[in-house]
DNA sequence: TGTACATCAGTGAACGCGCGTTCACTGATGTAC
DNA sequence: TGTACATCAGTGAACGCGCGTTCACTGATGTAC
């Protein structure tokens, strides 16, 4: 190999984000089952026991995975609310939001709800807060827990249940993107953020065949 | 082995049926990576090859589990829409028994609604739906996927975004006890009813310490 | 600038293990006559 | 009723395989003087 030069810096460099990055596109292409440590080195092009120089064992791997995986869902979460103020409106494009990132990562997003994968140390992998969303989200489970182990009543129109249909909306959507029933229904990941404006309580026009389905990316 | 005669038949009788149930409990007990064709024979006392007897492979197990998933969750929708005709009512109701038995059979609902393991024939596997739900329920798959496919507008009150919202709040609430947030919160299985109830618009009354508000609407 | 040395990311060979699966078998059961 | 036979659910030993993991190593890089 005479090209290999720059090919195969013999320090990789950044093998362990590397390994990240092989390893979602692993399972986006065969599954979680198929993410095994050998393969993910073998992808990166690296020996199969290098990856120990960064994971401790296969668990953690995949543990790291999931916390990856929640990182960019929420980065992406606080990306849909830049732009309002209005903390209903950035509420709803959250949910949206969630709903379309489940859709085109369905793989990662399994892994990443996935209670053999994550630690909930706090409440919920929410790192940080949208900005239009702080106090209200932030606060959202503890006080949800405050509420459900009192025994107190549980009037639809809460303020906590309110929110909780929001999540259990986006999540179920989600869901619905994510276990293949949609897929087998011809209704396409495309149609996710659609979907999920419609059903967030958005009127949702028909489209004009050429508008604002696709996006790069 | 004196007494082993009653409890060791040579011929099991109903092996398959038992490979399944002790599978259940396996997932149940230790995750769905546990299960493995001769940790379910050793559970049941027979051999490790004899499972290869009634199950193709592996995979044909896993298959068969999601299948009988499936079935008792539909078999429990069906039994709490009893007693009713209003279909606004039995929707509801089934949306509560839905969440409910999510939360109590959190590993067999991940593998019953695993896309890896299910096989959607066809649009989604409602075998039987409950006598008040007919004509609304087994039509809505494939309706929804003409009207998403159409590309026409989908207004917010569509019956059909009416139920796919009813649907996915099911499924959102459902995921929160099974992903094990709410676990991870203090709120019990036993609370998944009382929230089921209240995230579907029905105001929930303070328990009683006791008495709970079980059977009577 | 050059030299010596410490560091540590990545190598490659090796291992033990338990898994999925196969196979020739055995023995209980049902059935035909 | 008894006998012969076919069936087939379950046995137990064996297999190959690829996985996770370990380990002594190597060689590129950074740093001290």
């Amino acid at each position: 190999m005479a090209t290999k030069t720059r090919a195969r810096p013999y320090h990789h460099g950044d093998l362990k984000h590397a390994l990240l990055e092989a390893s979602i596109e692993l399972i986006r292409e065969e599954g979680v089952d198929a993410l095994t440590v050998a393969e993910v080195g073998r992808r990166v092009g690296v020996s199969s026991a290098a990856p120990y120089k960064h994971f401790a064992d296969r668990l953690a791997l995949l543990r790291a995975l999931a916390t990856e995986g929640n990182r960019r869902l929420n980065a992406t979460l606080i990306t849909a609310t830049e732009g309002t103020t209005d903390p209903h409106e950035a509420f709803r494009r959250s949910g949206v939001a969630y709903v379309r990132w489940a859709a085109e990562n369905p793989a990662l997003y399994r892994i990443a709800t996935d209670p053999a994968y994550i630690d909930y140390a706090g409440p919920h992998p929410d790192e940080e807060v949208p900005e239009p969303l702080k106090g209200s989200m932030d606060t959202f489970w503890p006080e949800l827990s405050k509420l459900v182990r009192s025994g107190s009543a549980l009037p639809t129109s809460h303020p906590l249940m309110e929110q909780l249909r929001g999540r259990a909306l986006a999540q179920g959507l989600a869901n619905m993107f994510v276990s293949g029933v949609f897929d087998s229904l011809g209704i396409a990941t495309s149609d996710a953020e659609r979907l999920a404006r419609a059903i967030t309580g958005e009127d949702v026009p028909a489209t004009t065949r050429k508008g604002k389905t696709s996006r790069t990316r």
